[in-house]
DNA sequence: TCCAATATTTTGCGTTGTCAACCATTGTTA
DNA sequence: TAACAATGGTTGACAACGCAAAATATTGGA
């Protein structure tokens, strides 16, 4: 091979990486998840909710922390409504926007669901890492994250100062 | 804060962190890509075509390398092949087979596409990095996508020793 | 007060990709 | 060689999601 040619660039490579590894960890993690009933999407959707001091979270917030769109996250919303996993409520401040709040059934299935979850991450990443290795990993991907995404906080601060819609034990 | 929820998992983190940079990366990388008529997938098949040495894989080879089942990539083939990028051939040796292989068209298409996306790539990702920051994260990623995609490579072998269906200078 | 501009969510429609069923070809075994 | 499993690819039906427009609520002037 005499020439390196520009579809061979060591950049390319690198986020070829990137991309095969999220590729990986989700085919793997979506079989357990599927044996729970839940989608990747859904599981996140839910546990946003679940992280939330009430357990609820608006559309628009849901929206800006995933990677759905409102209309994407409206669908989710509904078929997680529709198993009776979430509820939706209005908000009283302002009636345009609608909470998104986890039932208890929902809690419960989000908890069973993450317990098996944390057990593939361990097995499919973070446990095939020296600590030294991880941290570095994940040192590198928040630089990254920090550029591409920062707006991946939105909401918390007003969900937790919102009145309690339910109030489900955690 | 008196006791540590499950849901807050430091793995899930790690995890979560992986997720989100794929996530903000695609979202980055797609608006160019858009600009060259491709999404993500047709580029990546492009790519891999464009890497081989007669610029052809079969259907089944270039399932194996990307995320696509043999269903998906029917159909993205079918798209560049419309597109006038792609075109299919049959197989001598096995009837059963079909090559896909990049016209001049589709590797005009693909080189500017990908001089373009390098430049994204290393705005976003690892031009972030300082070099020994992109060496550790590179070799921790290089370790899972071993583990959880070990046949990402298939095909390449056979399609250097099948005879060209086209000869396109590179 | 009334209206225009803005914000939040939902809906209609198109695109993309999966799954399962299918056909054609190949390899294997008796 | 006949039977049959395994492989390679395509197709129809369908689910998920994005985009843009619609529906509803809010806000800020004039």
């Amino acid at each position: 091979m005499a020439t390196k040619r520009i579809i061979d660039d060591d950049r390319l490579t690198a986020v070829g990486l990137l991309v095969e590894v999220h590729r990986g960890l989700t085919q793997k993690f979506a079989a357990r998840l599927a044996r729970h009933g839940l989608s990747e999407n859904e599981l996140e959707i839910m546990l946003r909710l679940g992280r939330t001091p009430n357990c609820q979270l608006r559309m628009s917030d849901l929206a800006a922390q995933t990677s759905l769109t409102t209309s994407g996250v409206t669908r989710v919303v509904d078929r997680l409504e529709r198993a009776g996993l979430v509820e939706r409520a209005s908000c009283d401040t302002d009636r345009r926007g609608t909470w998104a709040v986890l039932t208890e059934a929902g809690l419960d299935r989000v908890t069973a669901a993450v317990a098996d979850h944390i057990e593939d991450v361990d097995r499919w990443y973070t446990g095939l890492l020296t600590p030294e290795q991880l941290t570095a990993l994940t040192e590198a991907l928040r630089i990254v994250r920090d550029t591409v995404r920062p707006e991946a906080v939105a909401g918390v601060m007003e969900a937790e100062r919102a009145r309690p819609r339910r109030h489900v034990g955690v």
